[in-house]
DNA sequence: TACTAAAACTAATACCATTAGTTTTTGGAG
DNA sequence: CTCCAAAAACTAATGGTATTAGTTTTAGTA
């Protein structure tokens, strides 16, 4: 089906990629990298990926795919709004902490203006919404909600990443008060 | 009191920097656009900094005081919680929509235990902190609440950047909506 | 068995940061 | 006023990155 000379392919490279992310982190993820643990040389990545870029895009797509799942998983056994946006909450952050790379990757996708990206962010973005419909909120400030829970995860997330929570304060607490915040905001009419 | 050959200096370098951060984001801050801006060899910013890492923290220490005075500012007309909590969470995605790449660059320290970079920080906390403590939470809950507006904020900045927001709705009135979310949850208890 | 197309390769270019070693310059000491 | 030492510039080189062009290898199919 392939013809001549079947080696490396797309996805070989990708679930190496996916490899290199979790170990390193997206800055380790480069096309020398990529060809050095592939035992191949790096030009020879280019006939499969028009370049790093394209490389990392379907390492977002992957990795948003892989999120999708275990939000999804999380949020499996029929809960009311308050406790699946607790679920939601607690999944999101624990996908952070245990795969920090994919984490990284599925945030920082070189082209947010992708087809498949944009597909797969809805996917997510409509789990989230269906925790947070249950509110009294009309449907166009549920949306401004739903941008409001990503944004507190997205910025727990990164903020700890960085190095931006110094004071010696549990940050499982962190997200546990701030979701009991936003669960009451949004109740309270 | 600085002897022979007096040149360029560390303060030239920074605002350099910084004009090429507001231009071009951190990607264009490199050690190379820097010297060519300044009409000099890129080797001759190392009889200056130890090295672009170094650069780029003093970079974030400066963005870090320009959006502190910037917050200041607009919270000095006294004001009570709720109102303050507006003013600084407009101000805050107003200063990272005019000043993108600051906003990048003081977020994107390359070394948060910096002790400078943590007093900087600190600041912007106590800020914050100002307006949140006159809600009902105790001082632990507090600081935790603290972390959840920085956090909420930089979401919203952040994932916007990175084109995270596909549906079409206003993003000011996201703002708006989550802050009012988040400021009734911090007053029902 | 031979051809063809895919997938590997080598070689080269053009960026980048950084280090080592050399030259230039200039304020202040004499 | 001269000279000298130190700061700040320079050149040259190394090694990392992505990428392109052109060549060789290889394996399935005709």
């Amino acid at each position: 089906m392939m013809s001549p000379r079947t080696g490396i392919n797309q996805e070989i490279i990708i679930n190496k990629a996916v490899e290199i992310a979790e170990k390193g982190g997206m800055e380790a993820v480069t096309m020398a990298t990529l060809a050095r643990e592939l035992s191949i040389k790096s030009p020879s990545l280019y006939n499969h990926f028009k370049g790093l870029k394209e490389v990392k895009l379907a390492l977002a797509l992957k990795a948003l795919n892989l999120f999708y799942q275990y939000l999804k998983k999380a949020t499996l056994n029929q809960k009311d709004g308050s406790e699946a946006i607790r679920a939601i909450g607690k999944a999101y952050i624990e996908f952070a902490n245990q795969h920090p790379g994919l984490y990284e990757a599925l945030i920082s996708s070189p082209d947010p203006s992708s087809n498949t990206i944009q597909i797969a962010e809805e996917a997510i973005v409509d789990l989230i919404m269906e925790a947070i419909s249950v509110s009294p909120l009309n449907e166009k400030e549920q949306i401004h909600a739903v941008r409001g829970l990503r944004s507190l995860l997205h910025g727990l997330v990164d903020l700890k990443r960085k190095g931006g929570f110094n004071l010696p304060l549990d940050f499982e607490e962190s997200l546990e008060v701030n979701l009991e915040i936003f669960i009451k905001g949004l109740n309270e009419k």
